[in-house]
DNA sequence: GGCCAATACTGTGCATGCAATTTCGTGAAT
DNA sequence: ATTCACGAAATTGCATGCACAGTATTGGCC
């Protein structure tokens, strides 16, 4: 078919990520070897090798003898994974405040005012999207790979719980102005400055999902951890 | 014979993981599945199964069809590992300030007060491990166990190769002083001052560790990458 | 003598098969 | 009716074997 330079196990590796991250396969979903093999037409040894890559980065959870399932997560879990998040969100905020070369600054002050446009013209796809790409921009602005992959793994790794952030009115431009002031403080050099105001904007993030989650719960039928309709 | 209730596979991850911490496996070595699975007595499965598991954790390099080696640290990916633990220690600090009990924060104390005792009597081998021992305090003191486990997945990451770091002279002195900057911040729920002071701490240990380097690279013949020898 | 190409060989990628354990279904006893 | 025990099916853990990519070696050519 393709380019087969990437192992089976490697792609299977992607792919199922993709469909735990997209919803597809939702959390507590039992994971059949050999129903995996069947669907990607493969055996199960690729099958059991990207299993157990999924397993190490906390995708799905591997039970010795007793098969894989999804990752579940509990609310107390889930607020954790949202608390380092931030936190590592905000350290590389501070360090891209430090670190960035004056190329980076302005390109992020001109996704920043892009973005201005987008919250005029309520364009929500467009702004999840440069949202995601803001933040890739702190991400690589540590200029320190580790950090940005480990940063980066945990944003994929609440993905799916963090879906319809933007949904409600008003939200985009608050967002907006959040950004605006880690945006400032990044371009000003201010470390201390970006490290809180990114805290600041994550731990908002933070109280809109769970506020999410506590509607969703008064609304039983509805699953809180399935982000998106099968 | 023994408890089977491990897998192979987490059995030999773990003693693989062990052996590359440990120095007996240096990094460049090739990894050869055969030799592997001869040396532990087991088939080739398993044994791809954990290097998978180990290459995700970053502590071997798997490249496709080509085999795997032990992680090939660079002194430039060396000195990133090194910042972003010391800004995940500071992030710990920071969370336990904020978040510790008061066991917590007691026990903190008698710790750190029983290492001045290591300190009078130059102990280095009680020091080393009463200082793996405050960092976990650190770790756990944060509340939160996906930001410990990662930091301590950081530290193990760059233990093979800060092995000597109390071993000159009046180090052991400056390192307690420099925890009792950090411990009092910490107790005193001082949360800024407890990132500053862990994040200095933190870059002094780096900066003792280049010098190492630095002085290693002056003496060729012996390999600055390996700790342990043989 | 050095460089490049063809060949043999080593080692990885993956499929298949078997054994052991877990789980599910059935039945009987309390 | 509920619970426990037993047995069958399903599923995982692991071993083995084969095919192909990568590597080393040898021979030929410039």
């Amino acid at each position: 078919m393709s380019d087969d330079r990437q192992t089976r196990t490697e792609k299977l590796a992607s792919e199922i990520a993709d469909a735990i991250l997209d919803g597809t396969l939702a959390p507590g979903s039992r994971l059949d070897e050999h129903m995996l093999a069947a669907r990607y037409g493969t055996s199960r040894t690729p099958v059991r090798e990207a299993l157990r890559q999924l397993a190490t980065t906390g995708l799905i959870e591997l039970r010795p003898r007793r098969g894989a399932i999804v990752a579940q997560v509990t609310s107390d879990e889930l607020e954790m994974l949202f608390v380092a998040m931030g936190e590592l969100e905000a350290t590389c905020a501070r360090l891209s405040a430090m670190s960035m070369t004056p190329i980076e600054r302005r390109r992020l002050g001109a996704l920043y005012d892009s973005m201005g446009e987008m919250v005029a013209q309520d364009d929500v796809p467009a702004y999840t999207a440069a949202n995601t790409a803001l933040h890739a921009m702190f991400y690589a602005g540590t200029h320190n790979p580790v950090l940005a992959e480990m940063t980066a793994g945990l944003r994929r790794r609440v993905g799916p719980f963090r879906r319809a952030q933007f949904r409600a009115p008003g939200r985009l431009a608050l967002s907006h102005a959040e950004h605006g002031a880690v945006v400032r403080a990044v371009l000003g050099g201010d470390a201390t400055a970006a490290h809180a105001a990114m805290l600041h904007h994550v731990s908002l993030v933070e109280d809109a999902f769970e506020q999410l989650v506590a509607t969703a719960m008064e609304a039983p039928g509805s699953s809180p951890h399935r982000a998106k309709a099968g």
